[in-house]
RNA sequence: GGUCGCGUGGCCGAGUGGCUAGGCAGAGGUCUGCAAAACCUCGUACAGCGGUUCGAAUCCGCUCGCGACCUCCA
């Protein structure tokens, strides 16, 4: 294995930094999850693959990860600032289930939605409701450290103090004297000091239904304080990579940086990764908007915006086209486009899968194709180190696969290569594929040996000229979503793409 | 209004101061019973206007257009 230098981009320091691990060869990732109130979308499925395919790479490169990735399932108010109602007590009422039945429901579906996508499992998914203890732990340190304030059974977090000491908004960029003068909710600021202080823990009122006892009264934590009590308490009060959606920044990851100074006297992530949004004409897709496309729906087509259905693999590929720093914008063209080429990458694969390495005594190695098998390689990885840069890696991958569709068709002898060089296109390929991106081959309904046996009819009717049936065969695989290939010694078959 | 980012060929989407991104679509070719697949070749793009430079899509400035965050949001 090469020395690899991976350099990711830290929000934090707004560039591009040469990766080090607290204490390698472990690394502590924790990433933002879903607030489980409704269905996953193509929203969530960003984060989910960009922090699956760090965890993949970095686990690759041979780091040990414990990934984290927490589920919410309190605390998230809807509406302004923290005064809103709990999301998950509001989908509640209106399904008249309780407020655990629905918190369970979608993590359930975003459970099922991540295996389909072909996501690793978090190494530990907490849940914020398992954690008031830790989180009440957290508001009294806080008070202790006289950085908040109790007001009628709610504690808030003291911004203006806590940046006599630290400082707010290093992370977005944001100027407190900007965020205090310059704040929009004039009316609504209620019981706190100050517009840009947030809640730690609040009162709940008699109808509130999620409401745990605490030293302030029955009430519930504020949002930003889970993510702080479970990161700490998996990964310590200081972890590598802090990953979530850009429109989490602020003030949500902010808010974190404040919260894990005030108790622990340090920055709670060395690294913070965003992930940019998926964008549909151009505009964020998301819930506020009511603009966004369930996985599920991507899945069955069944969405006004689709033209047809979208299988798991083919929105991976989607999202890895792009990387994870950009905006991606939804069409089914760009779906489409991403269909066919997930299928390339596949067939590819089973191809590689096939092929040996034949060694020909006449064939001399062409230093040529050898050299560009290894400069394509060179180019993955460099690729994946460089801010884990999917759609260039995918690019290379493109390259390779054209030796190895080269190779399979007869045109380059893999003895030309030679067997180690081979021996390392396949594996590199499969390696990329399979492992790094996590692209895999889709359960289709294909019985190999029901389809070998009509190979074989097609293979005899055409020793035989008997073109009707032949073309009979051809068009009926064809509509089942496989296409025949007549190579020139033999039949072969790939998925349509 | 404040902060930040973006504008690449028909579409999506990378990118580095001079060296082919790639995919999809399209054109031609090889192969083929005909196709398909695969492979080869091709378009010669970087919002506009200035500037820095031997040389800029890549650096700087301005203009125009778009978006994100500032409020729950992945």
């Amino acid at each position: 294995m090469k020395a690899h230098q991976l350099k990711l981009y830290n929000t934090l320091t707004r560039q591009k930094e040469d990766f080090a691990p607290i204490n390698a060869p472990f690394v502590g990732m924790y990433v933002c999850g879903p607030t489980v109130y409704g269905d996953a979308h193509l929203g969530h499925g960003r984060p989910a693959i960009t922090f699956d395919t760090v965890n993949r790479y970095l686990t690759h490169l041979g780091y040990r990860v414990r990934y984290v990735r927490n589920i919410t399932d309190v605390g998230h108010l809807t509406g302004d600032a923290d005064e809103g109602e709990d999301k998950i007590a509001k989908r509640a009422k209106l399904e008249k289930l309780e407020p655990m039945e629905v918190a369970q429901q979608y993590t359930d579906t975003y459970h099922r939605d991540m295996a389909l996508l072909n996501t690793w499992k978090p190494s530990i998914e907490p849940r914020a409701t398992g954690h008031i203890p830790e989180q009440i732990a957290l508001v009294e340190a806080i008070l202790n450290e006289e950085l908040a304030y109790v007001v009628n059974g709610s504690v808030y977090f003291d911004v203006l103090a806590y940046n006599k000491r630290y400082s707010y908004g290093k992370l977005s960029g944001r100027v407190i004297e900007e965020l205090v003068s310059g704040g929009r909710d004039l009316d609504g600021q209620g019981e706190k000091r100050n517009a840009v202080d947030f809640a730690l823990w609040k009162n709940a009122s008699p109808e509130h239904l999620m409401k745990w006892p605490s030293p302030w009264g029955l009430g519930f934590p504020g949002w930003h304080l889970e993510c702080t009590a479970m990161s700490s308490k998996y990964l310590g009060t200081q972890f590598d990579i802090h990953g979530g959606g850009m429109d989490l920044l602020f003030p949500h990851h902010e808010c974190e940086i404040a919260q894990g100074n005030a108790c622990n006297h340090q920055d709670p992530a060395k690294y913070w990764m965003h992930n940019n949004m998926i964008t549909i004409n151009g505009q964020k897709m998301g819930k506020s908007l009511g603009n966004f496309i369930t996985l599920q729906e991507l899945f069955t087509g069944k969405h006004p915006l689709l033209e047809q259905a979208y299988s798991p693999m083919t929105i991976r590929y989607f999202i890895l086209t792009a990387h994870y720093r950009s905006t991606l914008d939804f069409s089914n063209e760009a779906l489409k486009a991403a269909q066919k080429g997930y299928k390339k990458i596949i067939n590819g694969l089973r191809i590689a899968k096939q092929l040996t390495f034949i060694p020909q005594a006449d064939i001399s190695l062409d230093t040529e194709q050898i050299q560009q098998v290894e400069t394509s390689i060179a180019a993955a990885y460099r690729s994946m180190d460089d801010d884990f840069n999917t759609a260039m890696a995918i690019g290379h991958l493109f390259n390779l696969l054209k030796k190895i569709n080269s190779v399979y068709t007869g045109q380059l002898a893999s003895a030309a290569l030679g067997k180690e060089v081979f021996t390392q296109l396949l594996e590199t390929y499969r390696t990329f594929v399979v492992d790094i991106l996590g692209l895999i081959e889709e359960k289709g309904e294909v019985q190999e040996g029901l389809l070998n046996l009509l190979l074989n009819q097609y293979t005899e009717a055409k020793t035989a000229r008997n073109y009707t049936k032949v073309d009979e065969i051809r068009s009926g695989l064809k509509a089942m979503g496989i296409l025949v290939k007549d190579m020139k010694d033999r039949i072969d078959w790939a998925y349509e793409e």
